[in-house]
DNA sequence: TGTACATCAGTGAACGCGCGTTCACTGATGTAC
DNA sequence: TGTACATCAGTGAACGCGCGTTCACTGATGTAC
């Protein structure tokens, strides 16, 4: 890549990263103005034109990148989850250090999530659904190889999704003591869950036996 | 009361309609402005002060009136199923019945409850814990009655709250069918949580028979 | 009931501020020959 | 390699805008006697 080029690489760079910095507990996007990020990243406002069209641009771009993020992490859990098995409780660690490790894209997307922008919102459900299909596969295969199938696997994947964002969010903000109480609810959240849907396929299967 | 006083309680009135007017899906209370709402609601910006000290001292009202509302819903909720039975059903749609009647003010709720403003959050907290221990209780007590004791019944009322603000937060803007499907596939979702919580709670106290 | 004074919800002009966006520019980097 | 021209990331001045907030005011309502 030309020297340009490379360069252009980089103050995008320091635009997004500038953003992100100043996502916090009581700075939604939203709150961001151009010109404040443009002073962070320590150009002209300006320049900002250079790069994006306009500050959504900018955040959709972010969106990506936790999309991103949201797929390596479940590729993470994935060959934990090979190695350790107790799929439940790997899940949770592996999102849990994701978390802390990119906690202001992630806020991104927590509060975005159902946020004031459309573009965002969907930008943001798709990666989300995309991660919840993906779970769903696992549960089911998970469940068939366990001689324990699941009633109606992508509902509860959704259901597990939403109470680990829910958790997710909590965290984002908690002492390294309250993310180890989070955690522990969040397991057995999920533990209820997965036994619960356990039971009503047996129940369903039991029922379907009867009529046969 | 005197006509002054009522006159001062109709102007109140009117700013704090006129800001939940404007909150949809694309306007949270942090896009508002002072002299919006008091374009609004018909009187001059300067005259918004002599009725709150500043925007945010509005929207805490208005958060004060989400609690009323959901603490009337819990009491309804109540009532029909001390008529009906079916507690999940009943409850779902107890709540989704409020939550078209008073859209806008639990707009606010579900969406500030993570939004920017740390008071904000924290008064929307109070309101959800007292629904929480609420819950909770009712839960106990229901499990008692019939034999199956739950795990941690305020683990499970935390769940299930979190499940039914989620629903109910992509239920505001659905069409009628859509939220009929929302209902449905939230009321499996209770029952998952409800069953898993009875199967665990069922399980511990095998364990504990086998000590003794 | 009538009068004189106090209260106070609502007003309009004015302020300074940060915002997004436009524009014509500069000067380093890239390219064609 | 050297030269002449093109590209384009970054700039600084300038714009109009809606904002929150202050201030001194008005005039209807309330109160004391």
């Amino acid at each position: 890549m030309s020297a340009r080029a490379e360069q252009k690489m980089r103050t995008r760079r320091a635009l997004m990263d500038a953003a992100l910095r100043q996502l916090s507990a009581d700075r939604g996007f939203g709150s961001l103005s151009l010109r404040e990020v443009a002073r962070e990243a320590g150009i002209a406002p300006t320049s900002f034109y250079r790069h994006f069209a306009e500050l959504d641009e900018l955040g959709l771009a972010l969106v990506d990148e936790g999309g991103v993020a949201l797929r390596q992490l479940m590729r993470q859990a994935r060959k934990r989850i090979a190695r350790n098995g107790s799929a439940i409780n790997t899940s949770v660690e592996t999102f849990m250090e994701y978390l802390t490790d990119n906690a202001n894209l992630f806020r991104l997307l927590l509060r975005e999530r159902t946020g004031l922008s459309k573009q965002f919102r969907t930008a943001i459900q798709a990666e989300i659904d995309h991660f919840v299909t993906e779970l769903a596969d696992d549960l089911n295969r998970f469940g068939e190889d366990q001689g324990k199938p699941l009633s109606d696997p992508r509902l509860v994947a959704e259901a597990m999704v939403t109470l680990v964002f829910n958790q997710g969010a909590e965290a984002l903000d908690a002492t390294p003591k309250e993310k180890e109480i989070l955690k522990a609810k969040l397991k057995t959240e999920l533990r209820m869950v997965l036994i619960g849907a356990q039971m009503m396929a047996r129940e369903a299967q039991r029922q379907q036996a009867r009529k046969n």
